[in-house]
This record gives structure tokens, sequence and C-alpha cells, in this order.
DNA sequence: TCGATTGTCTAGCGGTGCTAGGATCGAGGT
DNA sequence: ACCTCGATCCTAGCACCGCTAGACAATCGA
């Protein structure tokens, strides 16, 4: 059987291939620029292997996104882990947060602007996006205030990280003030 | 030359057939479903004649942002001078924003999620968006607190507005609780 | 060694945004 | 009243998109 093991390990890696090629080439040129021809030609196989890999191009922006979420719940944590105080952690918390949206555009435009045909806060959410909101519940639930659920409280400060995140990168805030930003807001957000 | 005034006006009431054609559509079925020949089909002339309007379809989106920005402009100041005190009018804003943002999905994504070609914060940005920027700016200036820039304070204020209204229409957030999620947000972000 | 299965490719479908070039029509001058 | 000519609009088509059917080659089990 040991045939048949190397076929599906070179499947998988084939389609390991495909994401992060997506991923390369959205951060490069754009979403837009990641078409099925161009994505089939710089993986050296022709369109139609793609759809043996995913249903169709939603699905491949579905997996970077996954894959996104992953690395996102893990530099939060780790931010959050190496600083002190409970107000610090906020703040180490929301940096990295804003951190990882500047550094991979592409792939958090995956994660929240595009359709990936991912499924939030439901049943079916996969568990790399969980893992990303347990990430923020865990270092926020210390600075909810009395009488506050911790989780609504996380879903009010993330989504106002969102916002900075997408209105900055759009152009739509002025590029230089981010970190005043990031201070008024956990400042005011944060009951420490 | 009433002739030609008259070729004038028709030709400026038909770039308003286009522009409410293009944003009804894109209400009813979404941004996707709004292509050329759907649009020009619905304003029962030819494609070509959308293009010696338009640069091209972007510049339509951008034609339905700024209507949007100027009617959500309205909404906030109306919402604003209708509510008492400092605290209320903040809330009303907010209540408002979120509203139009559900009210009209469309509009909303043509002015803050697809490329309509619009500057903002900067030299050339229509007066439209300026507008809206100056109507959250007027009733927030009262609540930035002491030593805090009111427009860093919009502007955050702002972008957690964006957040919440764009993260709840996309389905990560639960849809149920968004007055709750209004009222935590504007009782820490505001100083009364 | 041979049939079956698996894997991959070529070619093509209907759709997209956008444009070149020809037909039509009406205003203005003679 | 007619004719010219410019503005206006449409037909047809380009290159590209996501996606798929069907032909072909390679590999496996008997």
């Amino acid at each position: 059987m040991s045939v048949q093991e190397r076929k599906q390990r070179e499947r998988a890696e084939r389609e390991r291939l495909i994401v992060t090629t997506a991923r390369e080439l959205a951060e490069e040129q754009g979403w837009d620029a990641v078409t099925t021809r161009r994505l089939a030609e710089r993986i050296e196989y022709s369109q139609p292997v793609l759809y043996s890999h995913f249903r169709g191009k939603r699905e491949i922006i579905g997996a970077v996104a996954l894959e996104g979420a992953a690395e996102l719940a893990a530099e939060l944590r780790g931010a959050s882990a190496a600083a002190e105080g409970a107000r610090g952690r906020v703040t180490a918390l929301a940096r990295a947060y804003l951190d990882f949206a500047e550094r991979n555009p592409a792939v958090y435009d995956a994660m929240f602007q595009l359709d990936g045909g991912l499924a939030f806060a439901a049943e079916d959410t996969p568990e790399a996006l969980k893992e990303g909101f347990a990430a923020l519940l865990e270092t926020l639930r210390d600075v909810a205030g009395e009488g506050v659920e911790p989780g609504r409280f996380t879903e009010v400060f993330w989504a106002s990280l969102h916002g900075l995140a997408t209105l900055t990168r759009a152009g739509r805030l002025p590029a230089g003030d981010a970190e005043a930003r990031v201070e008024l807001l956990v400042g005011r957000l944060a009951v420490v």
C-alpha cells in the first residue's frame, strides 16, 4: 500500500502548493489577479486540477482564510503572553491584530472581506476561526468590566479593530496615526 | 440654443437613470448582478452608452457611493438633531449609522467595501464624503474627552461603527444583539 | 499482457468589462 | 426644400473570467 500512500502524500502536498501559491499571488498582485488560469500556470498544472482539490475559487479563498486564521490566533496569543498586566496585554493584542492585517492584507481580505464560503458564529464554524475569537476572548475577558458579558465585549472590541484595519488599509484613515488610535481605543474600551 | 439645452438636460436625466438603476439592481440582487449588460438592458440602452457617461463600472459604483454618502450625512444630522443631550445624540448617531448600513447594504458596500475610485482623507476627496465625516464630527466632538483631538476620536468611533456594520451584515456577529453592542460601544467610547 | 481505473490535459461554454467602427438621425446652412 | 455633416447610438467583437466535458495517457490489478 506504499504506492497509494505516496500518491496521497503527493496529493496533499499539491493542495498545500495551491493554497500557498494563491496566497502569494494575492499578496503580490491582489485577489483580482488570482485567476484560475494564472494560478494553474504558477503551480505548473492545468486549470482542471484545481477543481480536483477544491470545489471552486471560493473554496481556495476559504482555504487561505483558514490558514490565516490559525496564524492570526497564534500571533495574538503570543503577543498577549509576552506582555505584562491586563492593560498591557490588551494593547499588545490590538497591536498584533492590526499588525497582522497590515502585513497580510490579502489573507485578511480572504478572511473578512471576500466570500470564502466560511460559516461564522455558527455550529459548523471551522476550528481555526473559533480559535481566533477565543484568542481575543482570553485576553479581553479581564477588561470587559462589571456586568458586561465577555463575549459581547469581545465582539465590540473585535469590530473596532476590524474597522480600524479595513479603513486604514483602504486609505480611508490617515496612515500615520495608527498607534494613537490604538491607544485611544484601548484606553476607552478596556476597564482596568 | 434651446435644443442643446434640452439635449443636455436629457443627458443629465439619463445619467441619473443609470445611477439609480445601478443602485436598485445592486440592492435587489447584489453588486455581482450589476453587469454592464444587465444595467444597459434595464435602462433600455445598449452597453456603450454607459461608457459615454462613465469611464467604466468603477465610476458607476463611485457615483452610487457619492449619492449614498450625501444621504448618510443627512440622516446622521437628522438623527443627532432630534436627540437630547450629548450622550443621547451620540447614541442616536450610532443607531442611525448602523441603521443606514442595514437598510442600504449595497450602497454601503459601494461606499466602503468596493473600489469606486474615490479618494478619502485627501485633498480631492469629494464634498459628499467630507460631509459625512463632518456630520459625525459635529456630534462626536462634544464627547471626545479632555486632550483628545476630536478628529482622531471621530476616526476611532467611525471605525468601530464600520466594523460593527460590516461584521454584522456578513454574519460574523450574531444579528440579535446589535442594540446591546451599540450601548456598550457608546457607553465606553463617549466621555460624558 | 491486457483491461480497468486513475489522472491530466485540450478545448470549449457562457459570461464579464470594455471598445472599434458603421449606421442613423436630426440640426444648420445654403 | 434640400443637403451636408456632426452627434448619437448600436452591432459585433476582443480578451479575459470561472468552470467543465470529453479525449488521452499512464498506471494498477488480475
